[in-house]
DNA sequence: CTTTTAAGTTAGCAATAGCTAACTTCTGTT
DNA sequence: AACAGAAGTTAGCTATTGCTAACTTAAAAG
């Protein structure tokens, strides 16, 4: 078996997700937006910040707005449709929307780019089925 | 939106699961078995061990043997349960064995009892279309 | 023009969960 | 009896990722 815990940058997709999310609602997206959405504190933003931009995943510009990188965006936007699928996936079947969200949240993080495709072709076969 | 990393307890079902498998395996189960079958240090598994024992989820005796307690069974039986059906849902679709088990053993944490209800009537109904 | 507030940073803490090094303890062989 | 090996423990390290306290800096309010 042998399971391994690794899970690395977990966090950061959560917040590139976010950042991604933010950047649709809002013109600009500061740290103290991110920290707002994810009711965390500013300090372990500032921390994730400059950890995203050590991974060539966001840029700040000098008045301290955040860019998404084409990397970056490109996670984020893979970790969104996994996000928005799993959800909707979910409250298809009845789970309350709410649950729904926080477990595909979780969820999304974990699955292999194998498993993800063959689960989107599943999931979206039994979404058409309305 | 509001993400929480919370996953406290993930290990501690994780080497459950462990203990389950191992007895339906072994005559007893030892820490050892435990650190040989996830390969983890035995120090490792020591400490995992003392913290299954104060959440009474197992008992040790004398011997050094590892015993499921009624609540210990229950919930490594509903993350093997998870666990079995997530992996066959995914090697269902296609997904290579080892991949589908090793993606499922990280999604089988995060799912909780109202979703997981809804996505197992969804995919037994899928693996019965055979 | 001073004061207040908002945003961001740094330093240092906590919990989780793995590791190695080094120890004990028990068992089994010669 | 002495020594070797297997199992288990303790101490102390690492990394991740959140936190608070306390600071700076810049902008807004009076």
């Amino acid at each position: 078996m042998s399971y391994i815990r690794h899970k690395a940058e977990e966090s950061l997709e959560d917040y590139l997700e976010t950042i991604l999310i933010l950047s649709r609602r809002l013109s600009v997206v500061r740290s103290i937006d991110v920290a707002t959405e994810l009711n965390f504190s500013k300090p372990s933003v500032s921390v994730a910040v400059k950890n995203l931009k050590n991974h060539g995943y966001i840029t700040v510009s000098e008045d301290g707005y955040l860019y998404l990188t084409d990397e970056g965006r490109k996670l984020a936007e893979s970790i969104y449709e996994r996000h928005t699928l799993l959800t909707d996936w979910l409250v298809h079947l009845g789970v309350d929307p709410k649950i729904a969200a926080s477990d595909a949240c979780k969820m999304e993080h974990d699955i292999t780019p194998e498993s993800y495709e063959a689960m989107k072709k599943c999931i979206l076969s039994i979404l058409r089925q309305d």
